[in-house]
DNA sequence: CTGAAAGCGCTAACAT
DNA sequence: ATGTTAGCGCTTTCAG
C-alpha cells in the first residue's frame, strides 16, 4: 500500500492541502515547511497519485501516440525521440499500434481520449472528414500528413522527391518508375505527385524524362521483393521506391532476376532507416528527419494547452543521401525498351 | 466537455449507480434497463473515465513497458505483440525508454508504478538487488533475464548458442570468437557461457573447439563494425555475436578491411531482426521469438492478478536460421549433418 | 501562509 | 433489480 497524501501530512504534521500545494503550487508555502513536507514524502516514497490529480485538474499528463506498425523501421526513431521529449516534460506516452488499419486507429482515439491531454497521429490512413470529427474528442496533432485545420508536422517529401528525380536524370535516367505505397497514403501521393512534377521540368526538347507509378503496394521489403519482376518488366533504368525497405526488397527481388544496382537499374529510397547504409549496395535515400519530427510533434501538442484548434503547420526538410545504388544511365538513349 | 456518467443516468432515467452496473457489472441490471442504458450512452458518446475507476478499483488498465531502446530493432516486434495482446485484453501500455541506462531505467519504474497494473521490464541492465527492491512498488515481469522470485520469460538463448557453435564446429571451425555485447547484460553472460561450455564438448582429442570472447561492445551496427579490426587481428575463422546488429555492423567492417564473409570469415547473429534476410550475405542466426515473449509477458502479467510473488518463469525456444553468411571452416568440412 | 470543506467521476457496500 | 451513501486521492475555493 502506498503512502498517499493523508501519511505525509499526518508525518509532517501539516494539512493535507499544505502537502499538496508542496508538491504543485510551492510558491505558496513557506519554505521550511515545504522542505520538510518534501522530506517527508521522500521517506515515505510518497508520489502524487496522478489519475487523483487528473480527475480535479483536467490534465492527465499523459499523450497518446498511434502509428500504423511499430515494426515498420521508419517508426522506432520518432517513438522514441517522441517519448523522451514528453518525458522531459513529465509526460508519459501511451504507444499504439492500429496495424495499417483506419479502423482499429479511430477505435484507438476514441478509446485513448479520456486519459491523454491529447494524441500524435502519425501517417494517419483515416479520411480527413474523421480527423476532424475525432478532433473533437482529443486534441490531435497529425504527423506526416496535412488536415485542413489541424496543427501538423511534415517532412518535405516533395522536396525529397523532386531531389531523388534530380539526381537520376542528371545520371541520365529517363525512363524512372515510381514504386508506390499504400492506397490511402498522403505521403504515398504527395510523392508520387512531386516526382511526376519533378520529371516534367527535366530533360531537354525531344528528351523528356518520365516518371510511371506502379502500385498500390504493402510499405514493406517484401512489398518491394514482389514488385521486382513488374518493375523489370517495365524495363525502366531507375526506381524511386515509397520507401527503403522497399527499396531494398526491391534491390533483393532484382537481384534474384540477375539484375545488377547500380549497373543495371538504379534504386532511391525515402527514409534513410539505419539498415539502408548497412545494406549492400548502400542505399541512396531521401533521409526524414523523423526523430525530429517526434520531438516537434509534441512540443506543438504541449504548447498549446488546451486549446485544440491551432493550425500550426511545420515543414521540416529532407535531405537526399547518396549512396551506392543509384548510378549512370544509359547514354543518348531517352527510353530503352 | 465528455459525458459523464451522471449525463447518462439522467438522459436514462435511472440512478448512476445503474449506469454504473450497466458497465462494470452487467449481470446485477435487468437486461432492458441495461439496453437502454447503453443506448443513451452510445448517443452521448460517453465513455467511463478510466482514472476515476482506477481511483476506486485500484486497478488502472494500463501497463508499462520499459525497454532499453526503442530504436534497437529487437524491440518493436516485441513491443507490438505486447501492445496488441494488452489492448486485446483492454489494457493500454505505456512504452519507455531508458537509453540504455540502468538509473533512468529505475526512475521509470518508480513514475510509472502507480499507473499502472503492473510493468514488463525487458533486457533490464539493473541490479538484481535493486529489481527485487522495485518489485515491492510495482508488479513486475521480467523480460530477458531470470531474476530470484519475479516472473519471467526468456529466450533460451543458451541453447541459440549452442546450436550455433554446433553449427560452426561442424562447418570445420575450431578457433571462434564471440563478440560480446554490453557490459551488465545478463544475456551477455548467458551466450558466452553457453558458448564457451559448448565449445567444450565439441571438437576431438587433439582437436578442440575454442571460445574466445570479446567485449563489452556496444550493442548496435556500430559496435559490430568498430570491432571489425580486432576480430581480424585476432585471427578468427568464425564469429559468434551478441546481436544481429552487431553482426551486420561486423560483416560491413570486415568488408571494408578485405575480409570476406563467409569465404574468409564466417559470422552468426542472434534475433533474426527483419533486417536479416535483407541483408547479402543473408544472416546465419539464431532467430528469438520476440513477438511470443512479449505476448507471454503481458499473459503473465494480467493472469496472476494481485498476487505479486509469482515465481513463473517462462522459456521460449530459439531456432538457427541458416543463410549465408556461414561457411566451410579452414578444414574444408563443407557439409554439415 | 495554512486549514476546512467541497467535489472531480466513479464503484461498492448496504438498503430496499 | 435499483437507489443511497460513502469515499478512492487529490486540488481548489474560501476562511482565517
Amino acid at each position: 500500500m502506498p503512502a498517499t497524501i493523508r501519511d505525509v501530512a499526518r508525518a509532517s504534521g501539516v494539512h493535507i492541502s499544505t502537502v499538496s500545494r508542496a508538491f504543485s503550487a510551492p510558491q505558496l508555502v513557506n519554505p521550511e515547511t515545504r522542505s520538510k513536507v518534501l522530506e517527508t514524502a521522500e521517506k515515505l516514497g510518497y508520489r502524487p497519485n496522478r489519475a487523483a490529480r487528473a480527475l480535479i485538474t483536467g490534465r492527465t499528463h499523459n499523450i497518446g501516440l498511434i502509428v500504423a506498425d511499430i515494426a515498420n523501421p521508419f517508426f522506432p526513431p520518432l517513438i522514441k525521440a517522441a517519448e523522451r521529449e514528453a518525458r522531459h516534460r513529465d509526460y508519459h506516452v501511451f504507444v499504439a499500434d492500429s496495424n495499417e488499419d483506419p479502423a482499429v486507429e479511430e477505435e484507438l482515439v476514441r478509446a485513448l481520449a479520456k486519459q491523454v491531454d491529447g494524441i500524435l497521429l502519425v501517417s494517419p490512413r483515416l479520411a480527413n472528414s474523421i480527423i476532424e470529427g475525432l478532433s473533437r474528442e482529443a486534441a490531435l496533432v497529425v504527423v506526416n500528413r496535412q488536415v485542413p485545420g489541424l496543427p501538423s508536422v511534415v517532412m518535405d517529401v516533395s522536396q525529397g522527391a523532386r531531389s531523388a528525380i534530380e539526381h537520376l536524370a542528371e545520371l541520365g535516367h529517363r525512363s524512372i518508375g515510381y514504386l508506390g505505397g499504400p492506397r490511402g497514403s498522403w505521403t504515398n501521393r504527395e510523392i508520387r505527385r512531386a516526382a511526376t512534377a519533378a520529371a516534367r521540368t527535366l530533360g531537354g526538347p525531344g528528351d523528356p524524362v518520365e516518371v510511371t507509378a506502379l502500385g498500390p503496394n504493402a510499405p514493406t521489403g517484401d512489398g518491394g521483393l514482389i514488385a521486382a519482376e513488374q518493375v523489370h518488366r517495365a524495363g525502366f533504368t531507375a526506381v524511386l521506391a515509397y520507401n527503403d525497405l522497399m527499396a531494398i526488397g526491391l534491390i533483393e527481388g532484382l537481384a534474384t532476376l540477375g539484375v545488377r544496382v547500380p549497373q543495371d537499374v538504379s534504386v532511391v529510397g525515402i527514409d534513410d532507416i539505419a539498415l539502408s547504409r548497412l545494406t549492400r549496395p548502400g542505399l541512396t535515400t531521401v533521409a526524414n528527419p523523423t526523430a525530429a519530427a517526434g520531438r516537434a510533434a509534441v512540443d506543438m501538442l504541449l504548447q498549446h494547452g488546451d486549446d485544440r484548434r491551432t493550425t500550426g503547420q511545420i515543414t521540416l526538410a529532407t535531405e537526399l543521401v547518396i549512396r551506392d545504388s543509384t548510378g549512370p544511365g544509359p547514354q543518348g538513349n531517352a527510353d530503352p525498351g
